[in-house]
DNA sequence: GTAAACAATCTTGCATACAAGAATTTAATT
DNA sequence: AATTAAATTCTTGTATGCAAGATTGTTTAC
C-alpha cells in the first residue's frame, strides 16, 4: 500500500521536531502519536528509533522518548563542526570541480542573488540550501557530502533564526560571491576559510543566536 | 536483569559485522536473529533498523537487511573524512589543552610506546584508540568528539588491517611522538597537519588497504 | 531442453496482546 | 495536615498473529 509507514512517520515527527512543532524537552507519547497518525505503536516505535540514532530524540529505558534540547553550548558546538567539514567540502570542491558542478553552482548562485535582492530571506533560505549542496556535491566526496547534508538539516532551524537577523542575508549572499570565485579559481584553501568563516557562528552572532534562542 | 535488550542486540550485531562475522552483503534474517538470540523478532527488528540509521546495515522494503558492502572506494572517502575531523580535534585540542587532557595523553602515548616496542600489534590497537580519544576529549568540544568515536569505530576494521602491514606500528608511534610535542607546543596547525597525515591513507597505504580487502 | 507461468512457501510489515516497570492517586498513620 | 505506603492506572517493552509482497519450485507449453 503506502511506500514505507515508518519511513514516513520518521520525516513527519522530524519536520515536526526542526520546525519547533513538538518543543525541546517535550515527552512524546508512543499511543498519542499512534491515533494521531493512524497507525500502531509499532512503527511509531521504530521511527523513534531512528530520530534516536540520529540524535533528535533521547529515549530513556521504560521512561519515553522525549525530544532533546541541545542548548546554546552544545549549538555552537554543531556550528564549529560543521564550519570545518563544509571548509572541508570546499577545499575538495575547488580541487575537484567539474563543468557540471561549475553549472550547478552558478544556477543556485544566481537564484541567491535573485531572493537576496528581493528581500525575501524565506526564498534565500531554500536558494542558500541549493548553493550548499552544489558545493557539498563538487566535493565528490559522497561521504562527506551525506555528512554535510545531515548536519546542515539538523542545524536548519538555528540557521533560520540566524538569517532573520537584520542584513544576515545581503553580507550571506556577498560571501557567496568571494566563496564562488575562490571556488572557480580552484584555490582549495582560500575556498575553505572563506567557507569556514560564513558558516561559524563567531562573536556577536553567536550572542544573536542565544539570545533569539532564549526569546522564542 | 538486561540494561536494554535492543541496546544489546545492536551491540552484538554491530560487533559481528565489525569482526566480519556478518559479511558484507550476507542477509540478516529477523527469525534467524531472534530464534539465535532467544528473543522475538520485535526487538531485533528494532536493532537492525539503529543498525540502519548508524549506516552499517541496509534494509530493503520487504526483503529484508543485508550488512552493508561499502567497498574501497567509500572506505577510502570515509577515511577522508575522518582525517580532517581529526586534525580538527588536533587543532582544537593544541588551543584548548588542560593539565588533565595533558595528563591523559601522557598515559596513553606511554602506553603506545610500550605495545609498540614490544612489537604488539594488538595490544598496540587499544592504546592507540585510548591515545586519540584522550585528543577527541582535548578538543573540548563533545559534539566533535562523538563524531570521532562514531567514525573511528567504523573504520575500526580497516584501520586494524592497516597496522598489520610491515612496521606500520613503529611508524605510527614515531608519528604520534610529533603530534603530541605540537599539542603540547599549542601549535593548532602543525597539530592538524600532522594527525591529519597520520590518520588519511594516500598512495601505497591506499594499495594496501585494497590489497588486503581483496585478499579476505 | 528451455522458458514462462502458476502455485506453494517463506519473509517482512504492521497490528494486537500481554507482562512488567513507572507514575499517580488514595488511604492510613503519625 | 503532612508524609509515607499501598494500590490502581498508565506506559513501555517484548511476543505473537495475520495479511501482503517476495522467493522458490514445479509444471506445462513450445
Amino acid at each position: 500500500m503506502s511506500e514505507n509507514v515508518v519511513q514516513r512517520l520518521r520525516d513527519e515527527i522530524e519536520n515536526g521536531i526542526i520546525s519547533n512543532d513538538f518543543a525541546p524537552g517535550e515527552r512524546l507519547d508512543e499511543v498519542q502519536l499512534a491515533t494521531r497518525f493512524g497507525v500502531s505503536r509499532t512503527p511509531i516505535r521504530e521511527a523513534l528509533m531512528q530520530l534516536n540514532a540520529i540524535g533528535l530524540v533521547e529515549i530513556r529505558p521504560r521512561r519515553g522518548a522525549i525530544v532533546i534540547d541541545p542548548g546554546p553550548h552544545r549549538i555552537f558546538e554543531m556550528f564549529e563542526v560543521m564550519a570545518e567539514i563544509e571548509g572541508m567540502a570546499g577545499s575538495l570542491a575547488a580541487r575537484r570541480l567539474t563543468d557540471a558542478d561549475r553549472t550547478a553552482i552558478l544556477a543556485a548562485h544566481a537564484d541567491c542573488k535573485r531572493s537576496s535582492s528581493a528581500g525575501d530571506s524565506d526564498a534565500y533560505y531554500y536558494d542558500n540550501e541549493r548553493f550548499h549542496r552544489a558545493i557539498y556535491a563538487a566535493s565528490h566526496n559522497d561521504f562527506l557530502s551525506e555528512q554535510c547534508v545531515a548536519l546542515h538539516r539538523r542545524l536548519q532551524p538555528y540557521r533560520r533564526l540566524q538569517l532573520r537577523v537584520r542584513n544576515r542575508v545581503a553580507t550571506s549572499f556577498s560571501e557567496h560571491d568571494a566563496v564562488v570565485e575562490a571556488l572557480f579559481a580552484g584555490d582549495a584553501e582560500r575556498a575553505r576559510t572563506l567557507l569556514r568563516q560564513h558558516v561559524s557562528i563567531q562573536g556577536e552572532r553567536f550572542s544573536d543566536l542565544v539570545s533569539t534562542l532564549s526569546r522564542r
